[in-house]
DNA sequence: AACTATTTATAAGA
DNA sequence: TTCTTATAAATAGTT
């Protein structure tokens, strides 16, 4: 987004490199902070930059609480969370839409024609 | 982004925002992939739906990993890894920039104008 | 730190 | 619900 398509690999050039970073990383806690509200999701961020700094983002709680959350959920005691996402019975239920499995792991939307 | 702005508070219709979600989960961790390559950084993301599924995204090793480089950084003992980031250095004694105080603390990006 | 020209994301609609 | 399209938003290159 700007005046020239971006190619998806490192940027070499260490100015630029850092002034990506700095936009890119605040566009990317913004739609972490936008997501958590319009759809009450719970979401941690963190980021390592090259140099090790840490840039971090917990939406509801601690970083802490959200990590106890997630150790929980995958590998804790069967659960203390529930594993399926109640989302589709409820809309489902509602008739509202057919039944939909769910895709639980993360797919790279990188593709041919953006980056 | 669309055909009407968005306000920043739930979606109270349960389709619309199930949609949302799902746009804009994407999204983030499209996001997400392509900070950390251009800039080289380690990211993870947690995002707890609303009724309590997970998904989650880390770009280099596991995301236990990247839990437990995270509580080291944080919690652990001193200096496991650099509390201060380099980049600055690296840069100031390139003499590319004059010297720019780091902001460590996320400052939200909720601004009138937008959201 | 600001400023646009463009690309990208995405809200509605089909 | 996948695909399309009009717009809002993010941001690359510039000043």
């Amino acid at each position: 987004m700007g005046r020239g398509r971006v190619q998806m690999k490192r940027i070499e050039n260490p100015v630029h490199r850092q002034v990506t970073f700095c936009k890119r990383r605040a566009g990317l806690l913004k739609k972490a902070k936008e997501l958590s509200v319009l759809c009450d999701a719970e979401i941690g961020v963190v980021i390592f930059s090259a140099h090790g700094k840490l840039y971090e983002l917990a939406t509801k709680g601690t970083m802490q609480e959200l990590i106890e959350r997630y150790g929980k959920y995958t590998g804790g005691p069967p659960a203390d969370e529930p594993m399926v996402e109640p989302m589709e019975e409820e809309l489902n239920s509602a008739m509202w839409l057919p039944h939909v499995p769910h895709v639980d792991v993360y797919r790279p939307v990188f593709n041919s024609k953006n980056q």
